[in-house]
DNA sequence: CGGTATCCTGAAGGATACTG
DNA sequence: CAGTATCCTTCAGGATACCG
């Protein structure tokens, strides 16, 4: 027996393994498709809707808005609308978030380096896979 | 005009952010919902086929199959199948593959530390979307 | 054991139109 | 400008069955 489980204090060590795990969750939303690339974003600067729309080409203003929502509601990102017209509205990253969008932004990073190396794997993966019919 | 564009050996920088450059790919791949599992647990030790089915909870044969085999065309996973009764398949990280499990682990420890302040911001997000109605 | 093949469904996500 | 609402499509991914 762990002698955290004679804690009564303690929480449960949490797991991303573990599919009940809440930290899975959480890996999800800051590895999402979309959300990867805004906390990306917003490690360089803070932005404005349309500012980030323009710079993260592909996403629809859809999955953009949502993505930034759900960012916000796991109190990673500050959403500043300012009353003025036309409306304007600002995105940065809390203290929480940038831890993230550190570790983030390291990962994209490291696959804009690594581009070349991943496409020889993939040629001598596909090179091997076509030899063998 | 930057100096880069004027060596004609120099390769295109690689833009994340922009949808048609390959990093694009790569990021996606190692960010995939099982891919940054995998990737998490063969950070550990190498695993067999049935014991990362178990250790990774969720995820179905047909994507745990699927995602290994994406990790290996990129060149991050080494898949050494052993001829014997009954087939055994192990499963590791290559050196470019460790690369990025070190930082998508980091991601995952990261997560798994944050829960707590990641439910506090949804309660007072929560809290605060409902006082509005 | 470690897969592949097939089928099928739900959720992610795109396109378009509309609004404060 | 910064969204929301609606509709519609695509595809990730689950279930099942089968194979070397």
């Amino acid at each position: 027996m762990k002698v955290s489980e004679l804690k009564p204090g303690g929480l449960p060590p949490a797991d991303v393994f573990d599919r009940m795990c809440p930290s899975r969750g959480v890996l999800e939303h800051v590895t999402s498709r979309w959300g990867v690339l805004v906390l990306g974003a917003l490690n360089e600067r803070g932005y404005r809707f349309s500012e980030l729309r323009r710079k993260v080409t592909g996403v629809s203003e859809k999955m953009l808005a949502q993505t930034l929502q759900t960012l916000e509601r796991d109190g990673f990102v500050l959403r500043e609308a300012h009353p003025v017209i036309p409306p304007r509205v600002d995105y940065s990253l809390t203290p929480l978030g940038r831890e993230a969008a550190e570790l983030v932004a390291a990962l994209a990073h490291w696959s804009e380096r690594r581009v070349p190396e991943v496409e020889a794997a993939r040629q001598a993966y596909d090179g091997r896979a076509t030899a063998l019919r």
